[in-house]
DNA sequence: TGTACATCAGTGAACGCGCGTTCACTGATGTAC
DNA sequence: TGTACATCAGTGAACGCGCGTTCACTGATGTAC
C-alpha cells in the first residue's frame, strides 16, 4: 500500500513520541523495539523504515525530549516577573508533577547514569540539544559573563536532575513531597543573586 | 571438592567485589553473571550457590559499593580540621578522581537512573545503607536540627551524584575539570554556615 | 584404624526466552508511454 | 484513456545471539559406625 507524502514523516513522528516516552519509563534496555511498534499498530519489521537502529532512535528520542522538557520551562520562565524567572523554572522542575512523571519528564533525570555509558549519551544530537538547553536557561540565572551563567546552569540542572532521580527511587509519597519542597528551597538560594 | 569453612564465604565476597564493580562500570544490566563468574575463574552454575537470584546479587553489591564510598568519605572529613569537613567531603566527592573512577566510585552516580526503576533502588538492603550514610555525613553539615541536616545531606549528595554523571558524559577533558572546578565551588557555597 | 556414606562448592551442558536485525513479500498508488 | 511497470511503507517469519536459571554430576573431605 501505497501512502500519502506525509504519511511517512507523520508515522516516523508517533514511533519517536512514544519511544521517547517509553525509554524515559523503562530505560535504554527496557524498551523494546516489538512491544513499542505493536503499541502503534505496526509490526517490529517496519521500524527500519524510519531508523537506522535502535541506538539511532534512543539518540533522537532524548534529543527531542529534552526539547520538549527545555520548552516547558521556558514557557514557564516567561510567564513568570522579572526577577523570578529563575525560581519559577526551578519550582517548576522540582514540582510533585515533575516528580511524579517519569514519562514526559526531564531525560536527564529519568536516564542520566545511562548517559555516560551510552555512546548516544555523546552522541552529537544529543549533545546539541543539551548545549541548547543550557544556553536558554543560562539567560535566567544572574552572572557576570555568559560563560559563567551557562556553567551555573550546568550545575543547577545536572544537581536537580540527580535530586529528582533519588526522590523518585523514595516509596513513601510524603517523603517525596518533603524532599522536594527542601531541595526547591535549597536550589533557590543556591542561584540568589 | 570440599572446601575449608571460610573458602564459602570467601568465594561469595570476591563475587560480591566483582559484582560491585561491573554493575557501577556496566549498569545492571551491562555485567552478564557468566563474564563476572568466569573472571573470577569460576563457571557460571556455581553462581547460585550463594545469591538467589542477579537481583539479590544487584541489591547487596549496590549496597556495598556505597558503604565502601561513604567511608572513605569519612576518613576524609575526620581528617580534615573542624569546620572543614563538609568542604573536604564535596571536594572528594566532586573530585578528578572520583570523576574518573565508574568502578570503585560512588553507585548512586553510577546508577542513579536506574535506581528509580529497579526494585533493588527501594529495596531494603540499599534504602538502608543509604540512610547510614546520610545520617553520617548529616554529621559534617551545619544545621539546627538533625532532621535538617538529614534533609540536606540528602539534597547535597543526589544532587553532587547527578552533577558528577553528567560530568562523566562530557567527553573533553578539560572541560570536565572546569564542570568540577565550578560544582564545587558551587556546593561548597550552597552549604556555607 | 578402617570402611561406607553424606555433604556441598563448583562444573558445564542445556533450556527457554526476549530481543535486534534481516529479508522476501504484499499491494495500493504514482509514473511512463 | 488505458496498460505495464516501478515504488516503497508496512508485514511477519526467521536468524542469531546473549543471558538468567536449572540440573545432573564430580570429587575431596567430614562423619558415623
Amino acid at each position: 500500500m501505497r501512502y500519502a507524502a506525509e504519511h511517512k514523516s507523520e508515522t516516523r513522528a508517533r514511533i519517536l513520541r512514544a519511544a521517547s516516552r517509553r525509554f524515559r519509563r523503562h530505560g535504554a534496555e527496557g524498551a523494546a523495539i516489538s512491544t513499542l511498534m505493536r503499541d502503534l499498530r505496526l509490526t517490529h519489521g517496519g521500524f527500519y523504515r524510519h531508523f537506522a537502529s535502535k541506538e539511532a532512535l534512543f539518540s533522537e528520542a532524548l534529543a527531542a525530549a529534552l526539547v520538549e522538557v527545555s520548552d516547558r520551562l521556558a514557557a514557564r520562565a516567561d510567564a513568570a516577573p522579572a526577577g523570578q524567572k529563575a525560581g519559577a523554572v526551578i519550582d517548576a522542575y522540582l514540582s510533585a508533577e515533575h516528580c511524579d512523571d517519569f514519562a514526559t519528564g526531564c531525560p536527564v533525570a529519568a536516564l542520566a547514569s545511562e548517559l555516560a555509558r551510552h555512546p548516544a549519551g555523546g552522541g552529537r544530537v544529543f549533545q546539541r540539544a543539551t548545549e541548547a538547553h543550557l544556553t536558554r536557561m543560562a539567560a535566567y540565572l544572574p552572572g557576570n559573563s555568559a560563560a559563567s551563567r551557562y556553567k551555573a546552569a550546568a550545575i543547577l540542572f545536572s544537581g536537580m536532575a540527580g535530586t529528582l532521580a533519588m526522590t523518585r527511587a523514595e516509596r513513601d509519597p510524603g517523603r517525596r513531597r518533603e524532599m522536594l519542597e527542601a531541595a526547591r528551597a535549597v536550589y533557590r538560594r543556591a542561584i540568589g543573586p
